[in-house]
DNA sequence: AGTGATTGGTGTCGATAAGACACCACGCCG
DNA sequence: CGGCGTGGTGTCTTATCGACACCAATCACT
């Protein structure tokens, strides 16, 4: 079956940075390509737009068969379509930014038969098309959208910290989504001023040190 | 002469939302649909991307086509695809926001047969598509644009202004363009310490009141 | 039991930005 | 010459951010 315009059109992709925190560092999922272009080149995932479906939909799709995952908040970085970023054809992407537990994330991967493996964003090899350059500022958006706001997204770093945390746990996990280093008072300051903490008035044990308090977040 | 492909491709259009300021209100260019679907309403100017452009560059054309107006500063407000948002086939859109002066605007709006007008942002017609939430959106970008930062977009607000202005008429142009009042004492302390404003020793006269100091602008 | 190692936990200060707010100055017109 | 209309100025409060140093509690080891 073919499908015949009367002018040329693009094709449109939805791709999807995956983000995710690994042994305590920020990674992102890479797929394989398996055939031409950049065939043995790694790539973010995604995939073509379906005719019925919006954009957004086609990017959560295309991350539930690539990852199993569903129900993350899904961020638009915008549209790339420098002509020849594709050699076959014009490919129009729309980008998106995710972020996802890591533990989820493994349980799938493993079962995935397809070539997707997380690379350490310090350690990113060669990218197919022009995946760096939306890398890049998808890395940039995550950064903010951590830092400032209380959204959806910003929520979704506490999956990565377990029911009971303590304040340090949850430092490591913003440290490692801002990519910087942060003050631990001012730390402490930001998360209870922009958060919900519930003091579990439990302490941690066992460490060679001074136990610390858990704590819990409620979401509004 | 026809496209053909293997698989169903979208068409996609480039959006642009120009706003300008006339009579000392925000207002943004329309065009009438002179075709089905949707003959007659009104709707953002805009059109398909070539397949040899960029899509920034695409806009930029369609802006120049349209209006005649050229080297204007695009920022890309996002893609818009939800299916259904063309009744003829499925046309994902890449929006972009545009400043440009009321001026060069007005000469070009005149000569180009097509039917254009300027319409105030608070007496918009019913438009075509989902043009109401891309229009909506690009309002609220516009504003946090001029607002924040000394971007390209910002100087174009200049472009509203004499090359000697006073700054009442330099603080009734970001009121338009923020959509808000500012208080005067607090807006000449932010023009004075973001722009590098030249005090030209000369003032108005002719009004029934004190005359206004003139100033101009220096870009860095 | 003592000591050292390791992480937990806390408060102040200064810079900066933003917003609220009121009064006199000056030229023109009548 | 008086009043109308716009031009022009400074202080205070508040919130946010970042820089910065010390003691506390537990464990392991001796």
């Amino acid at each position: 079956m073919a499908y015949t315009y009367e002018y040329p059109h693009p094709a449109v992709t939805a791709d999807i940075c995956i983000f995710s925190i690994r042994e305590g560092r920020l990674h992102v999922l890479l797929i394989e390509r398996l055939a031409d272009p950049f065939q043995g080149s790694w790539a973010i995932p995604g995939g073509f737009i379906k005719m019925d479906e919006d954009i957004v939909v086609g990017a959560a799709r295309e991350l539930e068969e690539e990852t199993g995952v569903a129900g993350v908040p899904l961020e638009q970085l915008g549209a790339y379509g420098m002509p020849g970023r594709d050699p076959r054809e014009r490919v129009i992407t729309v980008a998106f930014v995710a972020l996802v537990p890591s533990d989820q994330m493994v349980l799938t991967a493993a079962t995935d038969a397809s070539d997707a493996r997380w690379f350490d964003m310090d350690e990113l090899p060669v990218l197919a098309f022009d995946h760096d350059v939306i890398l890049a500022d998808a890395r940039a958006k995550l950064a903010d959208k951590v830092t400032n706001r209380v959204t959806e997204t910003a929520k979704s770093a506490f999956q990565f910290l377990p029911k009971k945390f303590t304040l340090a746990q949850a430092q490591a996990v913003f440290e490692t989504l801002r990519g910087e280093e942060l003050d631990k008072r001012n730390f402490r300051k930001w998360i209870a001023a922009n958060w919900d903490l519930v003091d579990l008035k439990e302490k941690t044990s066992g460490g060679r040190h001074r136990p610390a308090a858990l704590y819990s977040v409620d979401f509004v």
